[in-house]
DNA sequence: CAATAAATCACCCGAAAGTATGAGTGCTCT
DNA sequence: AGAGCACTCATACTTTCGGGTGATTTATTG
């Protein structure tokens, strides 16, 4: 399964060239048989190829993706495009420089998700005189003040999706 | 030069496939020998539109930005990829349906932006007492009951970028 | 082994955020 | 003209946050 993720362009590409030569045969053989005029037959090939390239490169470039969302007091499953920039690539350098913990980077994410210091606490098993700890740390860290000001820069360093 | 990095991939992949016809024509032609002139001119026609379908999808889809980044102590211009998913469109569905009013709407950017109550209020040219109320009604129609909570929700709503 | 860094916890205190409730003003729409 | 709504403001009260300070434990590393 993984595997076919990773190669899931590459595999794309593969198929679209197969199909692309199957095609061209294809004509080519028509062609052989009924003698249409050339200037058809490449003007045919030219927006045949044309679309295909337009569609490889859609498909590659947005792949789509199902969200269920409530429409009318009814929950609805609806495609959305979903840009390959969506799938979130950590700035690990960012992380580096800024210095911020693991630790402290799972608290980060959990406040991100608009969790309380109480909260969170639970959900890492400490106390959260430690969450208060590691807030203080993040907020240095991270140059702010505030857990909303934290949220919104670590966004914007792509430290967190 | 930036048109060039610009479709690294593209290109890469539209050489890979001119190469590929290259050595399917010359393997027909050790093998049979034949006139082949008419197959290479719809190859060619089919390779050049497929390329610019890639490239109009390309270029539609996948504008890059270049970004200003501190690296080694130096400041260097990146490019990145900015989907066209990054102009942000407001669900004016889900804003109606929540009920937030205009001035709501303010409010809760800015809350997103990580201002203060206080701040808002200064921002807003009113008095803090306002501001909770707005946040307070916010909450009700986002059903949330925290700030960092409602930014996140306004978020996957498409109702804030 | 000593030094450093990360993670843990505690206590205090003031500031900010959030809850509950009530109320006045101005605009729109029927 | 009255109902409804958005916007405004206030007071009182509770909870959460954030700053400051200090301390222990456990790895890691020079």
């Amino acid at each position: 399964m993984a595997t076919w993720k990773k190669y899931k362009t590459q595999i794309l590409y593969a198929f679209s060239l197969a199909l692309l030569f199957l095609l061209l045969k294809l004509a080519e053989y028509r062609l052989l048989i009924v003698d249409h005029s050339l200037e058809i037959y490449a003007g045919s090939i030219a927006l045949l190829f044309l679309l295909l390239g337009i569609w490889i490169a859609g498909k590659i470039v947005k792949p789509k993706e199902k969200i269920s969302i409530v429409e009318k007091e009814r929950i609805v499953e609806k495609e959305i495009y979903v840009t390959s920039a969506t799938t979130f690539v950590r700035n690990e350098k960012a992380l580096k420089d800024s210095e911020i913990s693991a630790r402290e980077l799972e608290v980060l994410e959990l406040v991100a998700k608009g969790l309380s210091n109480q909260e969170i606490a639970a959900a890492l098993f400490v106390s959260i005189n430690t969450i208060k700890t590691h807030m203080t740390n993040l907020f240095v860290k991270l140059d702010v003040t505030r857990r909303t000001q934290a949220v919104e820069k670590a966004k914007t360093l792509f430290i967190i999706p």
